[in-house]
Formats: structure tokens, C-alpha cells, sequence
DNA sequence: GTCTATACGGCGATAGAC
DNA sequence: GTCTATCGCCGTATAGAC
């Protein structure tokens, strides 16, 4: 066997600084661009450093996702603390912030061949969407009927349709876009009732 | 200016070759593995040669991408002639397509930071959802009230549910989706109602 | 524990010979 | 129409200095 390879600890600043550069160069520039010279540079640091903490690029990549991952947790339950009548609603504009599904279709394009990130991709996923459940199917019984959807449909509906929109406008399509997204509120409207007077058109 | 560089015909045979085989590798192994020399060995030329017919990468990429393109937009107009009277339901069917996803896949992932590749997709899909517009805005009046849906709105949510099933399951995700195909299913059996029985469940 | 230096084979791309 | 040589960048591995 090999000699064991030494790896930095994660408690390190360094490791955390990279970590914020690679996540910038990600959206900035796609994760094709987050390379160990090119991170290096970026950060005033060798390459030889950046491997020392990320021995595989792939680790590298599974730190960020799962550090994004479990920032996002942590919004989505302050969101859900502070406004506790309205779960459809947060899980909605949780699952329409730009930032985040930006980052998850690199990943998930990182993921389509790669089995380490494709599995903590995963993960994090599981993770998010049964956080959102629990709460969805704590409040299930005080709306009306569904016709049918159970709430595991109808959470996939409130993440899948904003992340599809992004996804399309990422690549410069909208057809039908607004009209989707007005459909849904509408209806989200009536489930979730706000107290403040709607926008005017 | 540069020399003006020499590229093979798109009449050759070798070239259409290459293009049979990088569909083949993409599919089996990614876009990743499309490589001058690992798509040169696998059919039998040289690196060289398959520079020759593609002089960037982002070439064959585009030229596969619109050929895959023409072939789904000639089979979607085959199945709509076989069966005008459900054009909500081949749209459906079509976007359910295994290969045609995964492809597409790809090619979204591909496009994230590669703007010749991201006009070529946006070009695609804009042709294709405006073949299926051109359909359904045809029988638009012989279903019954969308709930405000337009016919765009509709589309996109015909298109996008299945698109982004198939994104989950890619990483193995799966929560909800059996209900969610259920729930549009039962849908398009009352818009376009089958001829044949209901299977049993 | 942190960090540097160096080497290897594979990659996309170019230029030009047969 | 086909193929070779070459360039600079890539991930990765290793050996060793502070």
C-alpha cells in the first residue's frame, strides 16, 4: 500500500479562503475554470498548497458543496422560524435564488460522470428536500384538497418548476416563463394567504 | 487575420462517422471523454484527422448537437401527423425521452460557460418548442379552461416536469416523482382522452 | 502541520509535411 | 485528405524544507 498522504486540517484559514476563491471562480467562470494553478494564483498561494488541503480536485469540490449546502439549511430554517404560516411559500423563494441553483448546475454538470460528487450531490439534495418536507407535511392537514398531490409532488412542482426556469434563462430561453411563475403564486396566493395587499400588474 | 485553415467537408463519410462514434463515447462516458485522441481511437483515424473535420472541440459539439436536433424535431412531426388528435400527450412522451435527456444533459452542462455552444442549445430549443407551440396553439380552443394557463405556460410545464425528472434520477434522486407523472398523466387523460383502456395499476 | 519544487503523461490547439 | 511534431496548460504524485 501507499504511503498515507498527508492532508491540511479542515479547521485551517487557508483551506476556508480557498474555499470562498473556488466558489467565486465557480460562478464566475464555471467549475472548468476552478484548476489547482488557476485557484492558486487567485488566492496568492502555489499550487502545490491548494493540493496539499484538496489532494483530489474532487474533494475540493465536495467541501464546497456540502459547505454551501449546509449554509443553505440554516437560511431555510430562519425563514421557516420567522414565518411559520407560510412553508410553501419560503420553500418557493428558497428554490428560486439565483446563487444557489447557479451553483448546483455546475455541480450537477460536474456530477453527470464523476461518482464522489455525483453521490455527495445526492446527499446533499436528500438532505434539503426532507428538511423542506417535514415541515410541508406538519402543516398538510390545513390546506384544502390537492387533487391528488401528495406532498412529496408537490414539493418536487415548488423546487423543479424555479430551478427549470433558471435553468432555461441560464441558457438565454424564456418561453412561457412568467406566465408559469404567475400561475403558481396565484395559486400559492390562495393556499398561503398574505396579509400584506398584492402588487399591482 | 489568420491563415484561413483548412477543414474537411460535411459531405465526407469519415466526418459523419466521427459524429456516430462522439454520440456514442458522449453518451457512454460523457462529454469529458470526447477527446481528439480517445474519439480518434475509438474510430480508427488519427488525432489529427479528426481535426481536420472539427478544427475546435466546440465544433463537433455544435454539429452534434444539430443533427440529434433535426432527427427529434422530424420524429416529434411524424408522431404528430400519426396522431394529431394528442399533441399535449406527444409533447409529453417526447420530453420523457431517456436518451434525448441525457444528451441534453450534457450539452446544458456543456453551455454553461461556452457561449458558441449555449447559442447553438438556445438555437435548438428554441426550434423545437416552436414547432410544439405551432401544435398545440392549433387545438388550443378545443380544451376545456387552463385556469389561466397559456398555451406557452403550458408547454414549458409539459417540457420541464419530465426534463427535470430525469435530471434527478440521473444522481438518483426520486422522491415524488412517481406522483407528479401520476398527477399530469391523469390530467392529460381528461384533455385527450385515450381510446384504449386505462392500464391498471 | 504548512508549504515549496519538480516531474509525468494527457489534453486542446497550431503549423506544416506527405 | 491524412498524419506528425510541437506548444502550453492540466491533474496528480512525490520528496523534502520550514
Amino acid at each position: 500500500m501507499a504511503t498515507p498522504r498527508r492532508v491540511g486540517a479542515e479547521t485551517s484559514e487557508t483551506r476556508a479562503l480557498l474555499l470562498d476563491r473556488a466558489e467565486e471562480l465557480m460562478l464566475e467562470e464555471g467549475y472548468a475554470a476552478v484548476t489547482y494553478r488557476g485557484l492558486a494564483s487567485r488566492a496568492g498561494v502555489t499550487g502545490g498548497l491548494v493540493q496539499y488541503y484538496f489532494p483530489v480536485l474532487d474533494d475540493l469540490f465536495v467541501a464546497l458543496l456540502q459547505r454551501r449546502s449546509e449554509r443553505n439549511i440554516e437560511r431555510l430554517q430562519a425563514a421557516l422560524e420567522l414565518r411559520p404560516d407560510e412553508p410553501l411559500r419560503i420553500v418557493w423563494e428558497f428554490s428560486s435564488d439565483e446563487t444557489s441553483a447557479a451553483l448546483l448546475t455546475e455541480f450537477i454538470a460536474l456530477a453527470n460522470h464523476r461518482k464522489t460528487i455525483r453521490a455527495a450531490i445526492l446527499d446533499v439534495i436528500k438532505r434539503t428536500r426532507s428538511a423542506q418536507l417535514q415541515v410541508l407535511k406538519q402543516r398538510w392537514d390545513e390546506y384544502p384538497a390537492m387533487d391528488g398531490l401528495s406532498p412529496e409532488a408537490l414539493l418536487f412542482l415548488l423546487h423543479g418548476i424555479p430551478k427549470m426556469v433558471l435553468l432555461e434563462e441560464a441558457v438565454g430561453m424564456s418561453s412561457g416563463h412568467r406566465d408559469v411563475l404567475r400561475f403558481v403564486e396565484e395559486r400559492l396566493d390562495t393556499l398561503e394567504p398574505r396579509r400584506k395587499p398584492a402588487r399591482r400588474p
